[in-house]
DNA sequence: GCGACAG
DNA sequence: ATCTTGTCGC
C-alpha cells in the first residue's frame, strides 16, 4: 500500500478525484489468460478478504490466498473502497500469478466520482479491473440498447457501464470498467463468466465463498 | 432535520 | 455486509 491512502472522508474525496483522472479507459490486454477475483465477508470488526485466481481458459483454480484484519472504516455509501481496497491490494501483493484482469465485487466508474472500488484498486494496482454489483447507486439512468436484458447505464451523460438481466429469475448486475478497460469490454470480456446457477461471475462467486467460509472457520 | 446510495 | 426459520420451487 502506497503511503498516501486517505484516512478520512476529506480525504477520500480528494483521493477518488486523483484517482477518477488517472482511469484509463482503453482495452490494454491482448489476451486474458487469468482471471483475478476478490471479495470480503465481515464479522464485527474484522475484514475477512479472499482472492482466488482462474485459468480463463478451463476455469480452473490457480491460487487462492485469504487475510484477516481490523476493519478501519465503516460503511459510507461512494466510500466503500475505504473499506475494501487495503485488503485488495494486500491479497494481490500475496498470490504469486499477476491476473491479465481482476474483478471487484462493487463498482467501477459507475458511481458519482467515476471511482468506486474497482477502479481505485485498478488505479493503484495499475491492472486491468472490471466492477460488478449486485445493486445500483441512485444516480444512475439507464438507456435500452438492442439487446433485451442489456441496459447502459448513464451518469452525468456519460456512458459508464452496463445493467445486465441475463435470465428473469435473477436480479439484474450492473457492470463497470475498472481500469485499463473499455466501457464496452467491461461487459463482453465477463459475458462468458456468467454461468446460469450463479448470480455472479464464476470467478466472484467464488472468491465470495471462500471469503465467507474463511469467516466462518476463523471463528472457530 | 432530511434523505438514503456498492459492501 | 450480517442477523435468521421455515418454506416454496426446480
Amino acid at each position: 500500500m502506497n503511503s498516501h491512502f486517505p484516512q478520512t472522508i476529506r480525504e477520500a474525496k480528494d483521493f477518488q478525484k486523483k484517482i477518477a483522472n488517472k482511469v484509463i479507459l482503453e482495452d490494454m490486454l491482448s489476451e486474458i489468460t487469468t482471471i483475478g477475483a476478490f471479495d470480503i465477508s465481515y464479522k464485527q470488526d474484522k475484514a475477512f478478504a479472499a482472492g482466488i485466481i482462474i485459468d480463463n481458459a478451463t476455469e480452473e483454480v490457480l491460487e487462492e490466498e485469504v487475510i484477516v484484519s481490523e476493519i478501519q472504516f465503516p460503511y459510507i455509501p461512494t466510500f466503500l473502497f475505504l473499506r475494501e481496497v487495503p485488503s485488495f491490494i494486500s491479497l494481490l501483493s500475496k498470490i504469486s500469478i499477476k491476473p491479465d484482469l481482476v474483478l471487484i465485487d462493487g463498482h467501477g466508474i459507475a458511481h458519482p466520482k467515476n471511482a468506486g472500488s474497482a477502479t481505485v484498486f485498478g488505479v493503484l494496482a495499475n491492472i486491468p479491473s472490471i466492477g460488478v454489483a449486485k445493486k445500483p447507486l441512485k444516480f444512475f439512468e439507464y438507456k435500452s440498447s438492442e439487446v433485451k436484458y442489456l441496459k447502459q447505464v448513464f451518469l452525468n451523460e456519460k456512458f459508464v457501464g452496463y445493467k445486465y438481466q441475463p435470465n428473469t429469475n435473477w436480479n439484474p448486475v450492473f457492470i463497470s470498467p475498472g481500469n485499463l478497460v473499455s466501457v464496452e469490454s467491461s461487459f463482453t470480456f465477463i459475458q462468458n463468466l456468467f454461468k446460469s446457477r450463479f448470480k455472479l461471475p464464476a470467478p466472484l462467486h467464488k472468491a465470495h465463498n471462500l471469503a465467507t467460509q474463511f469467516r466462518i472457520e476463523h471463528l472457530t
